[in-house]
DNA sequence: CTCGTGTCCGATCATTTGATCGTATTTTGA
DNA sequence: TCAAAATACGATCAAATGATCGGACACGAG
């Protein structure tokens, strides 16, 4: 098809002058003889054709690939990638924070009354403490995680505080642990007017924030002691990568039945089907738990480093 | 300077979305939390600090930067480069042809009466060989130079011919050698009634496309036997590197006033300073000459091909 | 030779983009 | 701490772009 070359050297020549040289299309119209809307459509053509290759000149470029690719893969509403450090490529955990703190604060800007649920974790915690003051107090803030650990000690990570210290809006904590010591125990903390009352006002939430936990000797869970050495060994056992707000996951991101699901106090994540639940977290070794909580459908958009990001992307086609 | 480098990772955010995303500023707006104008701003931006870099993937690329430089540099209204077959990259005599030939089309077509003038040399007559047929009783063609060679034959490539039998047009011939045997015999001619009404026409020429040759032992002027082996030698000696119409031109594209100067027939070429003549010449062996006649100021358009702009442009700093 | 069909082309309109201007906000110097 | 300047921001408008539509032309079948 000879024909079919000639139109793409037009094409090409009308794309470069659009693009490289910045002419209007009109100019090139004129140029080539053609009218306006033939210009057009060898535009068109050439970018179908492949023609007109773009690229960006910043480390940002690679992360809005990745953000992209993973937005469309598994439908997310968000995702935002921040790039790694090439000096310390394990700690990105500032940018997360910043990148966090902005999607917050476009939430929290406004000011029609807002309820917000955060998760626990270090992540969420650094998330808002890196928000300015502003101030707010006709938002509502909850917690959707126990803060007590099994100790009895306080989670030092509960970012409802700091936010509605740094807002000035109402905070609701669960008084719980995350995971209980028996079913009994659970069902009589589920039981409670208190708990009741708050996991009303977490439903009617807007949005929820959360951390996504690894499942191994390094997991928060286990290193706050939420769970016993044990209880770890067993959700091990049964293939757990990774838990949201306690709720362990397979890698396909199924809630995993076990001992300890049955004592987890957490609101369960089935409710969050249409709530905006976004998760935040970072780092190659959270990749696996990070790849099982998206699997699974259960959020909605996404915070997270370019490590992770690559580890999710390399690691998505597998079954 | 951080505020800086904010601004460009959401510039480089920005452009990414704008072009390879190929999403609208609004949407773009929307999802980085700013306004239209602020996205308009970042993209302007990303473009100054140079984040942007688009490539077009196709041979023409190279011609068209070129084809830009060449224009730019020597003041052009319009230049055309066409590429050199990777095959054979001596002849591109035919790429040439079309693209002159499109470029004559485009004046050709139209229906008010036009005045054009043609040069000679195998180039030109490529060129309206490759011309379709076109009814244009109402245009007039002439001949710019002489086509009686100094032993009386009939130059082989006279363009106007072919083009006035292609469209019906008038033509109209100069009777005479390109150089004249004497000074008097130049003089004789010049007063000739026929050769003033030509000149005449040739003044009121909207366009004039024009050869360009080389003063070398493959000087066309001299294998066709307009000047003698003595004469070329002459012309060596003065540092002509090409000729226009007959008249030779040192490096720097100025007329060398010599024995043959004083016995060139052809319209001097001061007279085309308002008129737009236009080049059509290809091949590395001209570019010397084709950036003689660049460097001179005399042409407004330029059709050439990649060999030669690339020697243009390698060779154009030179004082 | 005529009719139908498909493709291509250019006019027109809606959308998107770029630029200007007035206002607000921050920053810097006294 | 205040004032002045510089900068940034968003509303508005003009220009450019993209898309749809109707018509013309060419090709092929009947």
């Amino acid at each position: 098809m000879d024909k079919f070359e000639l139109k793409l050297d037009q094409a090409a020549r009308a794309a470069w002058l659009s693009y490289v040289g910045g002419r209007t299309q009109d100019e090139i119209a004129s140029q080539l003889g053609v009218s306006r809307p033939g210009v057009q459509r060898l535009l068109a053509l050439a970018r179908q054709e492949g023609l007109v290759k773009v690229h960006i000149d910043h480390p940002l470029a690679n992360c809005m690939v990745m953000s992209d690719a993973i937005l469309k893969r598994f439908g997310l509403e968000f995702c935002d990638v921040v790039p790694a450090d090439p000096e310390a490529p394990e700690n990105s955990a500032p940018y997360l924070a910043v990148a966090g703190a902005e999607r917050l604060a476009r939430l929290i800007e406004r000011s029609e009354p807002l309820t917000l649920s955060l998760g626990t974790g270090r992540s969420i915690r650094a998330t808002v403490e890196a928000l300015s003051r502003i101030e707010r107090p006709q938002h509502r803030f909850v917690s959707l995680v126990g803060n007590v650990a099994r100790d009895g000690s306080a989670n030092r990570y509960d970012g409802v505080m700091v936010l509605a210290d740094k807002t000035g809006g109402e905070r609701f904590l669960l008084p719980a642990p995350v995971v209980a010591g028996s079913v009994e125990e659970k069902e009589a903390m589920l039981g409670q007017r208190l708990f009741q009352a708050i996991v009303e006002i977490a439903k009617g939430a807007e949005a929820a924030y959360i951390g996504v936990g690894r499942i191994d000797r390094q997991a928060t869970l286990f290193q706050d002691h939420f769970i016993s050495e044990a209880e770890l060994d067993e959700l091990l056992s049964r293939n757990a990568v990774g838990e949201l707000l306690g709720w362990p996951l397979d890698r396909n991101g199924a809630v995993i039945e076990c001992s300890i699901t049955r004592r987890v106090t957490s609101l369960p994540l089935e409710m969050f089907r249409d709530q905006s639940l976004v998760a935040l977290a970072g780092g190659r070794d959270k990749g696996p738990a990070i790849l099982a909580a998206l699997r699974g459908g259960w959020l909605k958009g996404l915070i997270t480093d370019e490590s992770a990001a690559r580890f999710i992307l390399e690691n998505e086609a597998l079954s």
